[in-house]
DNA sequence: GGCATGGTTCGATCATACTTGAACGATCGG
DNA sequence: CCGATCGTTCAAGTATGATCGAACCATGCC
């Protein structure tokens, strides 16, 4: 798979909420959060945000990641992007809904 | 009164999520939210960060404001500061509960 | 009016985060 | 194995935000 086995994936519990709301706070990450809202998406497919360079993605993703927000787990060549939303809602309940509902920008 | 004597305060539904999540990103302002979740206060009783330039302080509450999570108002030689919460709940259900809700960093 | 008070605004400096190409790493298919 | 593929990491440049003193402004009070 592309890049180190494994990704460091913190406990949501131990990341401030500040941190996830900033996380979240930046449109090309949130249009990612709310395209794996669907369900878990390879990272090649995760179409939201076109037409940027892959360091730039892989960058966001890491920021997301960080934040417990996602997960990035290996899967063959390819990357598995999903949502953490059970580590969310046990962290920090109904946030993530209420992002989630909130209308689009 | 201090200041200006009108302060704009957007419509909440013309602000981004993005733009609110972000203005409650930071550790120092969202001590003020959350110092706000009791009741207005002035700005002089603000406390939560304390020894803290006025300019500063000043300057939190302005992302704060122009995110349309508090309003600023004067009030005789003070400013009163208060949660938006009517109009964040409008725009945003529930999402402003979620982060009052979080455990404290 | 004159002056003290409480905040905003301006401008400059400094810190933090975004962006991107290039280099590297891990895998799969022949 | 070997090359191609898909992402991560690194490093450098750029942009954006925080910080804070100084200047300014509106009010209340004498």
């Amino acid at each position: 798979m592309p890049g180190p086995s494994v990704l460091i994936h913190p406990d949501v519990r131990d990341v401030p909420v500040t941190e996830v709301l900033f996380a979240l706070s930046d449109p090309a990450r949130l249009a990612i959060v709310r395209e794996l809202a669907d369900g878990p998406l390879d990272m090649a497919d995760c179409t939201a945000v076109p037409d940027m360079p892959k360091s730039t993605r892989s960058h966001l993703m890491k920021v997301l990641r960080e934040a417990g927000v996602i997960r990035n787990e290996p899967v063959g060549r390819n990357r598995r992007i999903s949502l953490r939303r059970d580590d969310l809602e046990a962290a920090y309940p109904g946030l993530l809904d209420a992002v989630l509902g909130a209308a689009r920008d």
